[in-house]
DNA sequence: CTGAAAGCGCTTACAG
DNA sequence: CTGAAAGCGCTTACAG
C-alpha cells in the first residue's frame, strides 16, 4: 500500500505537499503538482480512509433524521438501519439525531427542519410530507447548498442531494400480480391506498391500475379506496365498502394494516389479501394465513442507505445517485413459517 | 466520545495502564485493573475502531476464498459481495484472495486449501465439496482453531466459526408454493434438483417434496429428477424427461439454466417454469415470459457477509452466529420489467 | 509555494 | 506492575 510518504520521498517533497497537490488544496506549483499527480497513478495510490477518518472526526458531522409520523412498525424498521448505520460511523466523528413528528403535521416538520439546523445539524434525512411550505423550505436548502437527502417518500420536482426510495410505481404492479396470481384467476378486487398526499403512495396506486388497464389480469376491479389519515375514519370505511360490495373477494391493502386486519377478521366471508409493508400483525396474518401475501420495500436498508451515503458524502466527497431505487420483496406465509 | 486518556486522567494512570486493564492484556494491580473497569463503564468508554484500525494495519491478514467451481452467473455475484467487502477493508490491512477451482473437484479444492495455508492465509471463506477428504481437513482446521467460514454450501456436523447460506429447506417449499400459485390450481409438475452430493441441494429437494407429502398443493408430481455434474448429460436428461411425461406442464428447475432454457424453447407446448438463483439468461427468461418465477438468495450479500464476519472477528474479535442464514427472494416478471 | 510539526486514539515494544 | 514514547497515515494550522 502506497502511502503519502512514499510519494514525497518518489517526488522529493515533503507529505504536506503531497498532499496539497492530490487533493488540490492549495497553492502548489503547477509542474510539481503535475508530477506527484503522475507519481501517484504510477504508485497505485490510494488514500487511507481510516487515517483520514482519525482525523476527519473532530469535525463532528451532525445529521439529522426528520420523520413524518410518530412511528410504528414500517418507521421503527426505518430506524434500526439509520441506528446500525450510526453505530458504524460514531467512531469518524459522526452523530444522528432523530427528530419525531405528529402524523403528517406539515409545520411540525418545518419547525423540525429549522430547529435541526439550529442544532447545528451539517445535513438532513428527511421524509417529506407534500406541503407547499417543506417543498419552499427544501428549494431554499438546496439553492444553499444543504445537503438533504429524501427518505421513503419523496417532492415531485425537487432534486435533493439523493432521494431513497422503492420504486412505487412497480411496487404496485407487483400487488396486482399477485392478486391475480394467489386469486387463481377469478375474483372481484378491492383495493385501498393511503392518502395520495404522498407522492409515492400515488404512484403505487397508478402502477396498480396500470395492471387493470392494461388488461394484464383476469380479475375485476370493484373499487380502488383512497385512505384518510385518521384511523377511527379509515375503519369504518374499509367496513363500509366491503359490506357495499359483497362481491368482493379479494383485498389490497396499503395502510394501516390494524385497521385492514380487523376488518377481515370480523368478515363473514372469506377474503385474499395482499398488505404492504412489514409490521409484526402482518407477520403474524401472513403466518396463520388471514392474509395470503405482503410486499415489504427493506425499510432498514432505506434508513441505513440514508445515513450512509451522506457518510460517503462528508468522508469521501462521494456525490451519491440522485435516486436510490430498493428491491420490493415478495413475501409468502412459506417465506417465514 | 471517552477516550483512554479521558480514562488515564480520570484514573490517575497512564494510558498505558488503562489499555492493558481494559483489553485484560497485562499485568495490572487488580485494585487499579477494577476501578479503571468501572470508570470506563461510567464514562461509558468505547473504543475507537478507527484508532485501532490504524495501528492494526501492520498485520496484514490474509482471507482465502476457497470456490468449488470455475464460475457462472451466481458466483460472480457472490465475488462482487466479496469484493465490496474487499475494498471496505483494504484500509485495515485485510487482503483477499480467490482460489478458483475446476467443477466439484474435491482433490483441486483439497490442494487450494493447503495452498491459501501455505501462502499464509489467516482464514479461510469456503464453498466445502461433500468430500471426505474436504471433511477430514476442515475438522483439522478447527481442531487446530484455523478461523473457516461455510460460504452458500455447508457439510453436515461441521461446525466451522460461522457457516453462511439461504435456508435451503425453506426455499423449496417456497418453490412448491409458487407453482401452486403460477399454475392456477392443476397441472402436473416435473421437479430437477442437482446432484445432492452438496447437503444444501438436498435439503431444498427435501424442502419442496414436504409441499407434497403434506399435500399443501393441488398439483400431480410427475417426477423428481436429480440432475448430474455433466452439462451434456443434463440437457439429454431433462429433454428426455418431459418427453417421456408429456403431461409435465410445469417445471421447477435448480441447476445450469441455460440447459432449463434450451430445452424450455424448444419444447412444442406450453410449460409454465420456476427457477432457482440468479443468472442473466434467468433474468431476461423471466422477462420475456419464458419462465414464470424465479428463487433468488442473495449472492452478494452471502459474499460481503462471509468477509465481513472475518473482519469483525479479527478486528473486535466478534465471535459470530454459528448460522447466517439468508432471505429467499421471489421474483416475478414485474418486478424486473 | 513549501516544510516541519502537532495531533486524531490506539497499540506496542521498551525501560524502569 | 507501570509509564513514556514511537508510530499507524492523514490533515491542518503555522512558519518561512
Amino acid at each position: 500500500m502506497t502511502t503519502l510518504k512514499d510519494i514525497a520521498a518518489a517526488a522529493g517533497v515533503s507529505i504536506g505537499t503531497v498532499d496539497r497537490a492530490l487533493k488540490d488544496r492549495g497553492r502548489v506549483n503547477p509542474q510539481v503538482a503535475q508530477h506527484i499527480k503522475d507519481l501517484a497513478k504510477e504508485m497505485d495510490y490510494h488514500p487511507n480512509k481510516i487515517a483520514s477518518g482519525l482525523v476527519n472526526r473532530s469535525r463532528n458531522y451532525k445529521l439529522a433524521v426528520i420523520l413524518h409520523i410518530t412511528g410504528n412498525d414500517f418507521f421503527n424498521e426505518i430506524l434500526k438501519g439509520v441506528k446500525k448505520a450510526e453505530k458504524e460511523i460514531r467512531d469518524y466523528g459522526m452523530s444522528v439525531d432523530i427528530y419525531p413528528c405528529d402524523d403528517f403535521d406539515a409545520s411540525m416538520q418545518l419547525s423540525n427542519i429549522e430547529k435541526a439546523i439550529e442544532n447545528g445539524a451539517n445535513a438532513i434525512i428527511i421524509v417529506p410530507i407534500n406541503d407547499p411550505r417543506i417543498s419552499k423550505k427544501i428549494r431554499q436548502l438546496n439553492k444553499d447548498n444543504f445537503p438533504v437527502v429524501f427518505l421513503t417518500a419523496y417532492l415531485n420536482r425537487i432534486v435533493p442531494l439523493s432521494s431513497i426510495h422503492c420504486d412505487y410505481y412497480r411496487s404496485g404492479r407487483i400487488g396486482a400480480k399477485l392478486l391475480q396470481l394467489i386469486s387463481g384467476g377469478t375474483g372481484h378486487v378491492m383495493a385501498f391506498f393511503p392518502s395520495s398526499a404522498m407522492f409515492g403512495n400515488n404512484s403505487r396506486k397508478q402502477g396498480f391500475e396500470s395492471y387493470f388497464t392494461e388488461a394484464r389480469t383476469t380479475l375485476s376491479l370493484s373499487g380502488v379506496i383512497e385512505l384518510t389519515n385518521n384511523p377511527v375514519k379509515n375503519l369504518s370505511l374499509v367496513r363500509e365498502e366491503l359490506t357495499i360490495h359483497p362481491e368482493v373477494d379479494h383485498i389490497i391493502f396499503n395502510g394501516d394494516s390494524s385497521i385492514a386486519l380487523s376488518v377481515l377478521t370480523e368478515l363473514d366471508r372469506p377474503v385474499k389479501a395482499v398488505f404492504y409493508d412489514f409490521s409484526a400483525e402482518t407477520k403474524a396474518a401472513l403466518k396463520s394465513g388471514l392474509i395470503d401475501a405482503a410486499i415489504l420495500q427493506a425499510p432498514k436498508d432505506q434508513g441505513y442507505q440514508a445515513v450512509n451515503v451522506l457518510f460517503q458524502y462528508f468522508t469521501s466527497k462521494k456525490i451519491p445517485q440522485k435516486e436510490i431505487l430498493m428491491d420490493s420483496q415478495i413475501l409468502l406465509k412459506e417465506c417465514i413459517d
